[in-house]
DNA sequence: GATGAATGAGGATTCATTCAT
DNA sequence: TATGAATGAATCCTCATTCAT
């Protein structure tokens, strides 16, 4: 609605611009990724993007092929994001639940923090159809760094761990879905109360009459 | 915005006659679901649904009076199918944790099974903006539900109802994302496995060194 | 933007409703003279015309043919109404200036009281090209009446009385532009200054230096 | 609403440079003041002011945001246009009166030749509620020129000068409704005539019985 | 590397009109 | 007389993309 003129964004930037064009790619990524994940992939228009970067529409074709050439790298950046907060998390760290919940933390904080990566859970329009395994690649490398959290757990012997893995991460991610920053819950309360439940699932534990 | 449709009229002129087009509302909405479902909002096209519906894209507004008047009623339509779907399958258990599978094995079943209403977890697009609050109050009404199945659980006591209430629904509703009706897997399986693991955390449970 | 239900407005008719077909025209050519007058032709569609009446946009056709046809309907309607005015506010008065003023104050009162007139100056739009002869026959006629009134006038021997008619009626009705009626001013004072300037256009003033 | 065009961009970002988006958004002004002018606004299609300019619809907005700006830009030349026209006229002038009718000659001839102007004095029809006040600033401008030629008239005590104006100008723009160039009258004559006329409303003019 | 200008297909929506009932 | 349902063309506008400069 209320737009940018081109020039107000230009007049601001001129001081930094003019980097190389590895600078302006990242450039473009950081503001195509704040826009995608504000508006989605459709709601996003190349000048948008073009505007937020100080650049005219066509000149993001110099950066990038396609709008949804873009929104790959952007999906990808934003997965190894995650996925380096995540094993920045766990480094050092021994005892596998320890370790599992501070995967989980640095998930859902990389992913409540900041606008960048709520794609993440995206069910994909169709109109990236061209693209999805592309997606799907960078989305499974992810997931299986979980399973090598999952792994060492000493879960109880009837919990098929694949589909533990697609429960404690469809149990994180959807936070997306109610997730307010104003709340006085942080991020990483979810991730830990996620975690609290799951931990009651470990071999041993009395479930004596469940069916 | 404030305009008048097939369904304000009739429902005061006519109380049940007629039953044209009120058959006619249906068929949109059910080819309208679908369409949502497997394209979403933004690459669904009025036209498309028409003709879908045998109609010329026109006719379209004779029923409903925009895109997102439609989306609405096929949304509230999704939910309430899932909601009652729900209620009959839990109708005459006793037992809460049971109760509580039954509910989940239903509401997997409704969003896995039939095209139609994959929609629910949408993080609505912002095209929608301006309907956001009927879609979240039709959602809220769906998990009201589950908290009322929730609340006679014998859960540990460090367990907090309302995160464990969107623990749950984001473990199922998750399987939207990545449940292919092609595995051996049923959606019942899955709304189980997730019963299963949840089921672990009840008072009593020996989880000694949880921190 | 706020439209009325059909429904409403029935329930409000209902009273007097269900008249013949010749009332059912009246009411119809009143709504939509008000509505021509407040939006124009363009901007006043055939279902707002229906509602207004209580009807529905098809029952318009079993009255008018088409929205031309309507519009000359009202047109010539309007026109009638002011020359009725007119000639009646006339009727009685012997002195030509007199009757010339009092025919100003009625033209300029009917113009400007009440919404349905302003129509008159109407430069018709393309749309109306097909009728366009029948409504300038109807605005003839009005003007004519005019010209039986300037006729008697003493006006300076340079004038021309064509012209001079023309000159009034748009001096006149030039107020629908810019005449409010919260202004202190009334119709009637708009009226009486045209005529005043005019006036001293008379036989035997003295012009001298007029090239 | 408040997007930008390339008029805003330009003329910060490169003084004159660039002839050639300048001499587009003439060209397309002129064909749309043309079109405009002979259909009005509701009459007049983006697509067929595009065609005339001959480009495809979409390219016109590039140059302009809407419809409405596009229309307001023309009336704002337009406007100018009579005004140049008007001060070009009186230039050297002397005589009040001499000058009133040369600028009224000026007026009427802007306005009568050439197929621009005739929106001068439109009822603006609702869909351009929204710019009205900038059509209406526009055009207040130009009445406040008569303002001022008016001004050093020696008229009769008991005229007022406002609504003189709107009385001068209301007979000129008038003729747009009727005057037709295959006449044998000029616009000047038509000018002239009504200038004639109120040349008699001089102070000392004989107008004895006037009640 | 970037721009300005244009493309052209496609979007939602409106509307006068028709016609069987 | 009136309705309900549909038509289909037309509307304004958006957008990813291209390419000469």
């Amino acid at each position: 609605m209320a737009r940018t003129t081109v020039r107000a964004r230009r007049d601001a930037d001129r001081a930094g611009a003019d980097a190389g064009a590895a600078e302006r790619r990242k450039q473009i990524l950081t503001e195509a990724g704040r826009l995608f994940a504000k508006q989605g992939f459709e709601g996003t228009s190349m000048r948008e993007i073009a505007a937020a970067t100080g650049l005219l529409s066509g000149s993001l074709y110099y950066h990038f092929a396609s709008k949804e050439e873009l929104f790959v790298a952007v999906y990808e950046a934003n997965i190894r994001a995650v996925g380096e907060a995540v094993e920045g998390a766990i480094e050092g760290i021994d005892d596998p639940w320890e370790c599992f919940e501070a995967a989980a933390i640095a998930h859902c904080e990389a992913l409540l923090t900041g606008e960048k990566t709520s794609i993440l859970d995206a069910k994909f329009p169709p109109v990236l159809a061209q693209v999805r395994s592309q997606l799907i690649r960078a989305r499974d490398e992810h997931e299986r760094l979980f399973d090598r959290l999952i792994a060492p757990l000493d879960l109880a012997a009837d919990i098929d761990r694949v589909l533990f893995r697609l429960h404690v991460l469809g149990a994180l991610n959807s936070a997306i879905l109610w997730y307010k920053p104003s709340s006085r819950l942080t991020p990483a309360d979810v991730a830990r109360h996620v975690i609290k439940v799951l931990r009651y699932a470990r071999q041993g534990a009395a479930t004596a009459e469940v069916r």
